[in-house]
DNA sequence: TGACAAATAGTACGATCGTTCGCATTCTTA
DNA sequence: TAAGAATGCGAACGATCGTACTATTTGTCA
């Protein structure tokens, strides 16, 4: 745990940084070396590959946002408080300041949904995670009560993560302010329609 | 009105092709130009610059796109009926052939929309005019008495534009067969909420 | 403190990027 | 059909890409 990992973690957060503004391919090594004041050398050596720089990449966004989403959420009461959480938490996501470009993940994955390999398997391993988080979340508030026992998890972690999309796209593409306000009202809709 | 232009089409088509897969950067023009069997320099006298090839390619995808999405829905009647063929030609134009990468609009959404420059001003323009439309659309439909008075347009096209970046996800990320029927569902809440 | 390992820098490589320029070919049309 | 414009090719440019190798510095610990 020397002086080697330090340097991969300050490596990794301006990695991360560049990546929400132009795209796992679009980040490049020389650009982020010397960014960093390092050679460009020193800073492949700690990776071997880009492909490997790519997957941690991913690697480092995927845990930040169980840091920052996921895990405040499981601290609310299960059900609906819990979800609504969840989403309050995801809406914030999209403005950290650490990615000024918008949630990484959302850009790699439309940059790779069509590219066979390790960053695309890595990808759709962590959206499965995803659903499944949001799903399990709504198959809890049907036991406790708050969602009706028809509600349909999947169809319900469709929606939200919809919601959620549109509501990237609409802030960041249009810059409209209205967005956040929007996307509240498509999910109040939602959980209404949840319901018991 | 000659062979240049016939050929610029021919251009234009691959590189769409390309671009939806590999984004706008990505798109390179040794490799369209190879892939086409031209000359690297005959195939960038057509354009002059990278930046002009990159905005014909957009301008080629708003053109099909409102050639298959938005025409065909202008010849359903007013109200429901065009709102139910425009959301239908939407899920279908996520699949067409010539563009085996998805839609390349919202790619170089992704890939643009923190990149200021003429490509994410028009950018911008093309998603203005299509959140117009849907919501010129919901307009209709309320004056046809299909939708309530009080249904707003602008919410209303926000929720149908996220449903189809869900379903865009779901679809071309996950690979989900169920993706289409989601958001079939999705819409339908909606609709549901807004009918009279 | 000295030896060994870890971390970083330096340099160079082949490939490819967008772009320029001059020359050949092909079209159009007077 | 001859002239001139439109179109396309070939070669080359400087820059940058990812990567490989060899030094040199820095850190760790017996």
């Amino acid at each position: 745990m020397g002086k080697g990992a330090e340097t991969r973690e300050r490596i990794l957060e301006q990695a991360v940084r560049l990546a929400s503004r132009d795209g796992l391919e679009g980040l490049t090594i020389g650009t982020l070396s010397s960014e960093l004041g390092l050679s460009k050398s020193g800073l492949f050596a700690h990776f071997g590959s880009k492909d490997e720089l790519q997957l941690q990449v991913l690697q480092t966004a995927v845990e930040r946002f169980e840091e920052l989403v996921i895990r405040p959420a499981l601290r609310a009461p299960r059900g609906e408080p819990r979800i609504h959480a969840l989403f309050e938490n995801w809406l914030v996501w999209a403005d950290e300041e650490a990615m000024p470009g918008g949630c990484p993940i959302v850009a790699a994955s439309v940059e790779f949904d069509d590219r066979p390999g390790p960053q695309r398997d890595f990808l759709a391993l962590a959206h499965r995670r995803r659903f499944d988080f949001m799903a399990k979340a709504a198959r809890l508030a049907i036991e406790a009560g708050h969602f009706r026992a028809d509600v349909d998890p999947d169809q319900f972690a469709f929606e939200m993560d919809a919601i959620v999309l549109g509501h990237h796209h609409t802030h960041r593409m249009l810059r409209d302010p209205k967005a956040g306000e929007r996307a509240r009202i498509a999910f109040e809709r939602v959980l209404a329609s949840c319901r018991a």
